[in-house]
DNA sequence: TATGAATGAGCATTCATTCAT
DNA sequence: TATGAATGAATGCTCATTCAT
């Protein structure tokens, strides 16, 4: 009879939100942005396009939203937080990044922005999150490659671009054949990490 | 005004349908097929979109042919076929070879290839040529690197599937920001050839 | 707490049907029928959409029942009835009259009456309250005309046709700017009346 | 065989354009900017709806380029001149003039302009055309007011306040129901300029 | 009674494709 | 051969209406 309190109504809009989010990454990721129509986005999540301009006012928003909340609740920077913490070689660390990164879904973000990074003009507020994620990864993975270089296990040269340059590679296979990359991984990240390691 | 005579008419028919391909190539390559417009093959062409139908019954037709075309006459499979001549180290006919690939212009069938590996329904005729595609580059380049890991120049190792590894590294950066590859070029070809080489 | 009793919850119900219909008076005034929104006419009345629909049963039903309701209470009709019992020459009345329809608020229900005389396909018993309406200012406004004929005060002719002249007018001015009007109004009126006056 | 010379093109270019915008001005004025629809144009000018969109590049533009040429070739405009050349007296122009606009078809400008005038947020050029717009009455119409002070024809006070009233008069009605106004009209287009006249 | 979540029909706009000239 | 006029299917977005709570 009453209606719901608040915190309920609460409960769904997040609920609904979350879960409209999380289908747009992944379809997002998977067809780029312009490709990307509300409806593929409504059906992943399993509700009506009319819903998705409920809780989004445009499909831009739904871009923008959905990256920043998953920017923030991204596996991948808990993952790197966590790797810092290891007592795994700078080297290692990097070879466990890759393959968790590898991993489907846990690319999803750095396949949108890699998109998004080829297209012309982006709304301003896109454009610095964007601009602002290739920085996080920078901030974690520098150091890492700088380390590597001290103990000899990295190659020697400017640290930033040759972090530019594994990053580019990465973000490359990224966008590729992820089931390809995900058939005997640890061979393949072995070959991948060659790039960098001395040996 | 004399009309022209067959020859003279399949002289301008060859010339106009090559003239739409070669702005097909280049404006798929950039753009990926789904949002390659007719308009803008035409306008990269020089000619009216209509004529764009004059010769192809469709945009896939369009892909299709030019595509075809494309291999056919490719700058890389010359480039291929030159290097394989030379007396150059199979490490360093794959550098050269990448080096070149990277260049703009030289990489668009790879790259619309790259792209329309991430389409779900190809026509067949279409899912063919990418399918063969890949093997013309496996073709020429296999042996290289038999050859390089005999005289001990390249990694051990099943050598198609290092031979994948590598050309699905190549895809994603052609994918990419040749921009950014094409600064320092020679740099970043030799980082990327370390993942090969043993040395 | 205790349950609310059958007539506080008619009450309830009176004040809340009052309350969205004032509203919608006021909001169809402004926006015409078509353009105005179930969300606009919440808002106006502060409250949910759904409330809406819970009291009527769809904006055609919200129209109609307002327009009824408002044409049952309206200020307007009141100021006929009080203009009828004074002394006033009819020419003052037709003035004062207008005067007092030209403020703001009070010419809603002829404006809303206006705009749907524009529509094609009101459904019938819409159309009826249209065409009534116009009947009820006739009918305390012929009168009016008749006496200032006779006493010379207006024009003669056809008093039924120079009262829909004049009311022609009236509404017209009424949809249109009402701020310009309210400048200055009484000059503006006396300027309007000298339609029907002989002076 | 060969294509339609340019000639021949831009004939049928003018000729479309000219047939939508005409189109676009009647359906225009009846139904207001917001509730005419592109497919209510396309019907009306007996084309498709994709057609609308090869020549204007929006809604907005119709309406835009629809007024501007409107404006420019309007018979009222050269009913201005024309009764501006006459020896009517300044009265007997007014009462020219507003029978001539209350003709259908002739009023299409004015209706639209007067329900632009109610829209909020227009863009800014057509802000300048609405604003234009009202000018070019003015400037023509003000002189005959003026003179017909000064022959005594037309009541005393200040001219442009009266010429505003007036306008306000006109534009209402023609906003309201043309037909009502076409039975009769010179007995009411008399009725109406009584508001002016001093007699 | 009251809220707002959820749906889907409708309209502006884009673009592949057809066709008259 | 060559042009661009013309069409209509598809997609982003709005809003009336329904419904669970």
């Amino acid at each position: 009879m009453a209606p719901l309190n608040e915190d309920q109504l609460k409960d769904i809009r997040d609920e609904r939100k979350k879960q409209i989010m999380i289908a747009a990454l992944k379809v997002f990721a998977e067809n780029g942005v312009k490709l990307t129509k509300i409806g593929m986005i409504a059906k992943e999540a399993g509700v009506s396009h009319g819903l998705v301009y409920h809780y989004f006012s445009s499909k831009e928003e739904v871009l923008f939203e959905s990256l920043e909340w998953g920017m923030e609740v991204a596996d991948t920077k808990k993952k790197l937080d966590e790797l810092g913490k290891t007592i795994l070689s700078p080297l290692d660390k990097l070879k466990s990044f890759v393959t968790f990164g590898l991993k489907e879904g846990n690319s999803d973000i750095f396949r949108i922005i890699q998109h998004l990074g080829k297209s012309d003009k982006l709304p301003e507020h896109i454009q610095d999150l964007v601009l602002n994620s290739g920085e996080i990864y920078i901030e974690s993975l520098l150091p890492w490659i700088i380390e590597g270089q001290k103990n000899g296990e990295i190659i020697q040269g400017d640290s930033r671009e040759i972090l530019e340059i594994f990053l580019n590679v990465i973000s490359g296979i990224m966008a590729d054949d992820l089931i390809f990359w995900n058939h005997n991984i640890d061979r393949k990240v072995d070959i991948l990490l060659r790039m960098l390691s001395t040996r």
